[in-house]
DNA sequence: ATAAATTGTGTTACATTTACACAATCTATT
DNA sequence: AATAGATTGTGTAAATGTAACACAATTTAT
């Protein structure tokens, strides 16, 4: 392009992923271990900077492919970071995404060469520039949005049982869910199919597997719902 | 600073307003005739770029102020917009805000001399760029938000009538509201104060009067609540 | 005084949510 | 093969919240 604007301040733009896991127990977090500078040897989120190429969404999927080895995955702008000094080398905007995986289906080797490691949430260590604001906007949202929206099956493996979808739910709001009402409500979505196979990994009695009903889920993802009614906002 | 990322794609960084109003009937939205190039002539969201010396929410607050006049309005970040070739004339990547103002405090001489003109939501212009996007998903999350938490006092004055108020969320979703029950969803979130006043501009049984409750505004802002339970999203 | 429009409050039926009980399934152990 | 211990699936009554509707009070214009 010849003709530009004359407004001179442009600005680099990074992108920030916050990827959500689960490992059957704990919400979990998949971070960096810095062994590039700035801040060289701490935690951060992973990221990269938006190249002329892609755009903001495209962006994204790479970072989070570049760790992840993964495509196709859930992901959603959260927001927009752009303090002036968050980043101390220079004046960097982030924009900042959420994922939710599956983390037994990434490629835990690559995400090992890019020293990423797992954390449980309620563990995660501190980290850098204004990323724990990222983390806990992510956590608000996340919360936010699988109280109302059928979300939580981004998490899971494709096959999966009621009681592990309440662990989920439990652990995301760290909070107890009464089981019965659980499995009423998510059942009442209309959303899960019997694969008619049951969960083997059980020492007691094994739980009915499910699998979403893909038409539903994407017909009827923005309906309502209330899923944890009693959470304290 | 010295030291800067080797990365080069720097970028121009737009910042876009969605301004609501509610004139007492309609859903209203402030937009701009570019009286400047590019699409000079056709209508936009007021927007600027953002400075070095700003962050995000201070540009939104400046470009917001610079049309209206108004300080310490209702402000929330919306999204960042990046495809590559939104602008034609040079790839810039738009954080948008939405903000809801109360129409008849703004400073109406100054938003005319920018060329502002309010429109009735139903009734908006085909906007440049990829406005009409920003635009919808500043309704829908206008929508989303105000059905859980008490947005819509923003746009009223200070004082107002619960049948006022019951007319925006009737403009805001765009259907019929049943008044009784509305009232006492209102009225029992506590956040109203009785001011003992009545309406005097009514040709019929004057209102009550109320005002926000601001402690009770603030603290209890992000508690959820139903006030349109029964909207098809 | 009365009509027409609007506002404030009440009441009942219906739906949803909560709290709790019991029977069935599965493994490990006797 | 019988039993204990843990977990899963389903049911049900009480409490709460929502929806649908009725009526009386207020105000201005006639």
């Amino acid at each position: 392009m010849l003709l530009k604007y004359t407004h001179d301040t442009r600005i680099l733009l990074a992108i920030d992923c916050i990827i959500f896991g689960f490992d059957g127990e704990e919400l979990k977090l998949l971070l960096i271990k810095r062994n590039f500078e700035p801040e060289k040897g701490k935690w951060s989120l992973m990221g990269g900077f938006l190249n002329e190429t892609e755009d903001l969404e495209e962006g994204a999927k790479r970072v989070l492919n570049e760790l992840t080895g993964l495509e196709n995955v859930y992901m959603e702008q959260l927001h927009a970071f752009g303090e002036i000094t968050r980043d101390p080398v220079e004046r960097t905007v982030s924009v900042s995404f959420f994922a939710l995986i599956n983390i037994h289906a990434h490629d835990s080797e690559l995400s090992r060469s890019m020293n990423g490691y797992w954390f449980n949430f309620k563990d995660k260590p501190d980290l850098i520039f204004d990323h724990n604001k990222m983390v806990n906007m992510a956590l608000s949202q996340l919360r936010y949005k699988a109280a109302l929206h059928p979300l939580g099956f981004e998490l899971l493996p494709e096959k999966f049982t009621i009681p592990q979808l309440q662990k989920l739910y439990e652990a995301i709001y760290d909070m107890n869910l009464d089981r019965r009402n659980f499995s009423r409500k998510i059942i009442s979505t209309g959303l899960l199919i019997d694969t008619g196979e049951k969960n083997e990994n059980s020492a007691t009695k094994k739980a009915m597997l499910y699998q979403l009903d893909a038409e539903k889920y994407k017909n009827n993802f923005n309906d309502f719902h209330n899923f944890i009614s009693d959470f304290k906002w």
